[in-house]
DNA sequence: AACAACCCTCCACCGGGTGGAAGCTTTTCA
DNA sequence: TGAAAAGCTTCCACCCGGTGGAGGGTTGTT
């Protein structure tokens, strides 16, 4: 407790990009990518001009990363973001617009589902036929 | 039996690209665009140019839509039409990555299902600190 | 000081489409 | 029959979400 003068206790953490990407998992080209989309704010930058990211930075990716996953476009995230930031949390607007989301995955997962025995009908009509003269 | 010399049976159908749009709900321009791409062949043009397609182009955009739904590559999309085409099914190779599309579909479905858990204890957490004042 | 490793910007390209312009074909209907 | 409208053609540019490479500056180690 009776540490540093400033605000937050930890050390403060100041990544640059490739430290970033290693963490997350996410090419380094995708991250700047990310900044360039207005996404990602690293939270400072380097005399010599890099970009240096924090905790904060960290989570954010995390989610960018979890809801890219199932395709919430880069401006819907970007105001995600946004509201995350402000700390707001009064917002019917972003709730719905969650719950729409888990909607359409599970719409998403049914067709999936379908298309998956589809696929398995398909594969055993071939089974029937006789799997001679393999030419690849 | 005794009715046209021809193979087939029925008229024969030709429709162009708008009516197939309209019958397979995609878009005109995505229907051209699969043309250019290799993945239809439509089976004639008419005299002054147009596309005309038959029953087997409809059959086949109906695979193309529901694969391409699944997020099947247009390559693989093409090579899959070309066995089908050819009618022959020695092809284990396809068989192979028919079943690495399972693979990935149940991967996706996985994912999808974590991914709605996800939201859904988020939208849980924001539940618990009001939902008053909306503004927009 | 030299060096590798790292990072920067910029610009081009990818896949899978989508939009619009300019112009030809086909259908409709007075 | 012939003019308008609807439909189709190609071509070229643009969209999104990235990815790759060139050319050059920065950091850290020896």
């Amino acid at each position: 407790m009776a540490s540093q003068g400033s605000a937050s206790a930890r050390p403060a953490l100041s990544l640059r990009i490739g430290e970033v990407a290693r963490r997350t998992g996410l090419p380094v080209k995708t991250i700047r990518f990310y900044c360039d989309a207005g996404l990602l704010q690293p939270k400072a930058r380097s005399e010599g001009g890099y970009r240096l990211f924090d905790q904060e930075n960290l989570a954010e990716l995390a989610i960018i990363r979890a809801l890219r996953a199932m395709d919430v476009s880069i401006p819907d995230l970007t105001k995600i973001l946004e509201v995350r930031r402000s700390g707001v949390c009064n917002c019917s607007v972003l709730k719905h617009s969650i719950t729409a989301q888990m909607d359409s995955i599970s719409l998403r997962i049914d067709e999936l589902a379908a298309m998956k025995d589809e696929l398995a009908r398909l594969l055993n009509s071939w089974q029937d036929c006789g799997g001679s003269k393999v030419d690849d």
